[in-house]
DNA sequence: AATGAATGAGAGTTCATTCAT
DNA sequence: TATGAATGAACTCTCATTCAT
């Protein structure tokens, strides 16, 4: 379709973090398709519109691209996916919130591409997804927890084993996004709506004062 | 330099029964830890002490025995795993049984490999996804949401939105079963103790008729 | 003019020996004509008959052929090159036979590619360059030099800095190989039919008792 | 990695003699390391301190700078190296000059590196390669040659097979030269001690009117 | 059923070279 | 003059697969 035989692109030349941040989205897009192994330089070099060669002018390897690609996308991952829990909100105000964050994640292809490819991935960078695990989402569990802790003490919350442990509270969006993994996106949309919907009222209901 | 002089492997000769399933086997052992795409027909072969054209006497290429695989490896990763509601017993024996069995299989590597080889590879082969999803998955979704629905109506389980969505339930496990996947093992048996633990007097408060 | 397009040629296949055999022996004319670095594994498979993989199914790497290579061919190089000191054989016997000796070996092409090759790339494997120092040129220097000073010692040669010093009688047939090395061969052969004969004479004035 | 933040070369413009110096200085350094096709052009851009391109600007390729660098390099490389056979010189005077020129040779890199050039890469320029053989060497052999012969006539030098072969009398230095371009120097230098030694014996001996 | 030498395709990577700046 | 991003070609090597034995 594109390509007009004995055409030759004129060569463009980027500034070299343009072109570093093409290549590490084009990167992403067919890792989390492909998975690293059966993800060629090639492939992504086509998806820059660039050749072969004109990647290692940025990346010293492939191996060096996963890595950028995996510090540069995994620390926004969980980013302003907060549970507030502010002066006068009240526990309706702070579930809905929550429970919009959680579940509009789902929708967003990167989100999705990384959790995909930590889990698919992860044992190529063990170290990486060590730091994935304790830089970035224990301290994102713990800080979530902390807040939940507060509104306890402040009688916001029903104190019990859900206001205890916040994995509880997010587990099953957590399910939801496996289940978004394993599915086409039209079916499963429709398919975790009641579960958005029941995840909405069992917060409610546990955490009731 | 591995070679010894004049030791030369016996040429076995086995059923192929016994010879394709010693390949699954192996193939499972192999993708599950990295993935299809970098596991090597070579790297199999070694595994069940084979040459590389030797299991092409069983299986038509690389592709086949994923498929093989996964048809094998599918059905049963559910199985025994069952919330029972059985005359007489109490609640609390029920929740028992199900943390039991929810966080036993987190032991159980086989149970892990397959996890993690839907999600990494499930891309690969749609098709078998899309059954999996629908002949297992979802039926056991339904058969346990069925019996917890008959637990309900004989009052051993107080309704409510948890009582509603078996999702709600399972969730807690499943996250652990990710945490796992994402962890090296010590590390994440401890953490996951008083997960169990607050699961289990979760679904104790929100069953509770 | 060989290549019909369309014909196939037959696979063939031989024993491991055989085409090890073919491989080093393709090798040497590769890498003394062209030397290691400008020598590529394909024309090497090319000229065996070989695909580029089939070579790796014989060596593990270029690398590994090299040393193959050298180990082969450095220690029969100067087998057979002897100066002989028999009971009753006279100088100019002794001389024609270390004469023919160190000048037929310019004849011989395996002989001037092995010289040339330790020369250009033994910076490349410097334990091998200096096995071959120690292990094959210095033994033969030191037997040689026994040898002519058992001579002296019956009288048959005539002491002083020559029978001394082997190096000293070996030098100019040296510059011969060095001189064969750097020119076209018809030419080099008369230029070197001269010196031939002077070193002959050389040896039997500086030799006789 | 290497790359100091901030701080970027500045770019130095250089007089064209004065950076084609510099070239093909690094340039000897580099091939005769390692030879021709394993040095790279970056190496020696690295080595001028000057980017890849800055080397296009005066050479139009690598082969020019190959041969560029033969030009320059080969003329030299037997400057000074002279017999002398002045009037009033005695022999031992006259030899010990020549012994003193031939060895100390080996002590300068560039002549080994020259050396070793000529025989690793010569096949790659036969035209300058018998340039060399024509121009330089020849004609020095043959203008030794000459003072040889009217050191004959004059009675300083004795007639002979030796003196009527400037060869011979070169030859055990040429030795001397292959030795050291395949010892470590060290160990070399050491070795070769003895030969100058004996190399001197036997001019004085061979030549002694 | 099993082997291992052989293969075509394609991987990652490097290199000499070009070109817009 | 000098740069560094960009390129096409070639490199070494690996892989899934085939085939004669």
């Amino acid at each position: 379709m594109s390509k007009e035989v004995g055409v030759k692109r004129k060569r463009v030349r980027l500034r070299p973090e343009v072109r570093k941040e093409q290549i590490l989205r084009a990167t992403l897009a067919e890792f989390s398709a492909y998975g690293y192994a059966a993800t060629s330089v090639k492939k992504i070099a086509q998806r820059v519109g660039l050749s072969k060669a004109g990647i290692y002018a940025h990346f010293s390897g492939k191996e060096e691209i996963f890595e950028a690609l995996l510090m540069k996308v995994l620390v926004p991952s969980f980013t302003g996916f907060e549970t507030r829990c502010l002066d006068g909100e009240s526990l309706e105000q702070i579930v809905d919130t929550f429970i919009s964050g959680a579940y509009d994640r789902l929708e967003d292809p990167t989100f999705l591409a990384v959790f995909r490819l930590m889990i698919a991935e992860g044992g190529r960078a063990p170290h990486l997804l060590k730091r994935w695990r304790n830089e970035v989402i224990k301290p994102y569990l713990d800080q979530q927890q902390a807040m939940v802790d507060r509104c306890v003490a402040r009688g916001e919350i029903r104190a019990g084993a859900v206001a205890e442990n916040y994995v509880l509270i997010l587990a099953p969006s957590v399910f939801a996004s496996l289940w978004h993994l394993i599915s086409d996106i039209e079916t499963s949309t429709q398919e975790l709506a009641s579960l958005r919907d029941a995840h909405r009222r069992f917060l409610m209901a546990s955490l009731q004062p």
